[in-house]
DNA sequence: CGACCAATTGAATTGATTCAAGGTCCGTGG
DNA sequence: CCACGGACCTTGAATCAATTCAATTGGTCG
């Protein structure tokens, strides 16, 4: 867990692009980049809620267990993405690399700045987490794996090839459905021409529309 | 849609109790109560998104239909809840009255101030949705109306009756089931001997710890 | 009273899960 | 370098929970 600092705060890679990113920026003490290796936990249900994280790079899940052991996770961060946001002065939900993940520490310089832009942000989780209860109220399980790769395609922008750091069993956890229905419903979009495997954590989309039909 | 202002703004019933709610009107200047009859329409998905909303009485269901006409409700809002908090400029969601409710409009007095108070009912809505995210995901239909029944007399408090203005329907795109599913698992809950169905919209928690146990 | 809409209940079907058996990938050690 | 072991993924078959379709009951309002 030690602080790597690999890239210079001014020059974040992840945070180029967005505006509504820079602002937060511009409104923090920016901490190191602390790398996570794979699986480590970066926060756990029950601790003291504290500041917000960026992504650098890599990615990270977001997830709830209950006592009997199923478990929700409720998003995955990746480069450019802010987590740890709660009501509460407790977490409810834990954090933790999928992929070795660098995440940066995010601490209000100007209070009245920052509270602006945690409105902002706590606005559009709030989108983000009601589109996650659209996906998983009356979805089929081809429909939701579906809309889950339209949505990484989204977030990635340009390209065909999406890939997946997390296991089968993470998509599953997210998706509301077991690994296995995840492997059939890949399967599923394979055989009806959609997607290839490149490899185990690489698809390539042939037919977006296709896929967007099927996202329903 | 006519307006009848049926309460006065200072001494409003629901505004008694929550300190979030008197702080949220203390910010903003409200208009009179308007009252909307059973299913009548407060604001419709693609609508330009306006002021926030506070029930005085009655229930007002927020939902969202996709284009094969399957419909999500994401909660139901009673009196002293907020509703109308959008991300963008649009409605992504429909709000109407589910049994004949009273709604206030809130505008902005002083935008610092309720900029401030949009944003702990930012995090609040966030919290909520969480919750629905985990009851959708991984449980069982007895296990959903478990929940949701706990949810209700949370809310209600201090009873052990609950009232269901809406109906089956409403309940199962709420859990993600259908209708009949919703009628089975009161049935089932009733054969345990948890509830009793005092009437259609009506019931009465008998055994609370048996419903805590049974919401997992 | 009769018509209509909601709710309940039953029976058949469907889709996802569970359980079980391989298969693939990758890192480790001989 | 190759063999081995373990973790993850895929696939198949049986099971189960929820849905669908259909019939009936119950409640309400003109």
């Amino acid at each position: 867990m030690q602080s790597h600092n690999l890239h210079p705060v001014a020059a974040s890679p992840a945070v180029a692009n967005d505006p509504r990113i820079n602002a937060m920026l511009s409104q923090s003490q920016p901490g190191a980049v602390t790398f996570y290796p794979l699986d480590a936990t970066i926060f756990a249900q029950g601790d003291e809620s504290g500041p917000l994280y960026l992504v650098e790079f890599g990615t990270v899940r977001v997830s709830r267990v209950t006592a009997d052991g199923r478990r929700q996770i409720t998003s995955f961060c990746m480069a450019g993405d802010v987590f740890g946001l709660e009501a509460g002065d407790e977490h409810e939900f834990s954090a933790e690399s999928v992929d070795g993940a660098g995440v940066r520490v995010l601490r209000p310089r100007d209070s009245a700045g920052f509270a602006q832009c945690v409105l902002a942000l706590a606005l559009r989780h709030f989108a983000q987490v009601q589109k996650h209860v659209l996906l998983l109220g009356r979805l089929g399980a081809n429909e939701k794996l579906a809309r889950f790769l339209m949505d990484l395609l989204e977030r990635r922008g340009g390209t065909e090839i999406i890939d997946l750091p997390m296991q089968r069993s993470d998509i599953a956890d997210y998706l509301g459905i077991t690994f296995e229905t995840v492997s059939r419903a890949l399967r599923t979009l394979k055989d009806s021409g959609i997607i290839r495997l490149n490899s185990i954590s690489q698809i390539e989309v042939l037919d977006e529309d296709g896929l967007t039909e099927l996202a329903a």
